[in-house]
DNA sequence: TATAATTCCTCTAGCCACTAGAGCTTCAAG
DNA sequence: CTTGAAGCTCTAGTGGCTAGAGGAATTATA
């Protein structure tokens, strides 16, 4: 049986942000000591870490919730868990693909040769969008 | 003089979002109308554009703040404006390097030839980091 | 000019995924 | 048995908006 302060630590997850799972219904009530306080079992840190990971990986709480739901029936079919993956996948990529573009127009206003506020690339740039290469 | 829906068209920023900025200091009241309407003039609009054109590059609405001020004072150095933009390109790449990680990680995962979850390479990577390739 | 349609007002609350703090209780070591 | 660490609940704050209620003002049409 862990406490939550050991729970924290074995996995990585703030106290805070444990609680908080468990009022989202990430996590299942634990038991509690006869003072009230969070007990755990192996399960519930198999869980947690499940759920840390998937966070790491930047899978969303409802996306987890999905993913969770699954990986406590092995017999289903995993398409479902593909398709959750796959999805995010994608939105990590057009993320990326968002940011690279943020990337070239920033890269190209910092090259000003001002000394000044007046002749300023950046501040000329922020204000007339016709300045920029790309759309954004 | 433009009503707050006539700015909102010219920016595209949404009426909330427009009492918003003003509500956080980005914009300087308005005068208003007889019956307490909001009125705008040239100047507002290219303000407000300025702001959206920051927002759209991903600049936080702090960091704008500061690019505002400068732009108010054109004999200034410039030199704030690009430590402002400096390290916002710093962040725009880390961002980008921590989903490129992600990226990575995901397409491996979504490589899953088992059709049960018991078997699912999805499920077991989001059980266990020590199959992942890289940290993050 | 009367009425109808549209726009605008303020205020409050919700989104996501936490994080911080107040004020109190329980636990574990010595 | 005392003390200090760790736990409890509850509330509120973060960023950058967005939505909705309930009412007032403006504009367009008849
Ligand atoms: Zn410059
Ligand atoms: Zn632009
Ligand atoms: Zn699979
Ligand atoms: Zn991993």
């Amino acid at each position: 049986m862990f406490s939550i302060g050991q729970l924290s630590k074995r996995t990585g997850v703030k106290i805070p942000t444990i609680r908080y799972y468990e009022q989202m219904g990430l996590i299942d009530e634990p038991e509690r000591s006869e003072g009230n306080q969070r007990r755990y079992t192996k399960d519930g840190l198999s869980r947690l870490s499940f759920i840390r990971h998937s966070r790491d990986l930047g899978f969303s709480v409802e996306d987890i919730r999905g993913l969770l739901d699954l990986s406590q029936h092995p017999e289903k079919p995993c398409s479902d868990a593909h398709s959750i993956a796959a999805q995010h996948l994608q939105d990590v990529q057009s993320r990326i693909a968002k940011l690279r573009r943020l990337e070239r127009e920033l890269k190209r206003i910092t090259k000003c040769d001002a000394g000044n506020v007046a002749a300023c690339a950046v501040i000329e740039t922020l204000a007339d969008h016709g300045l920029c290469e790309t759309e954004h």
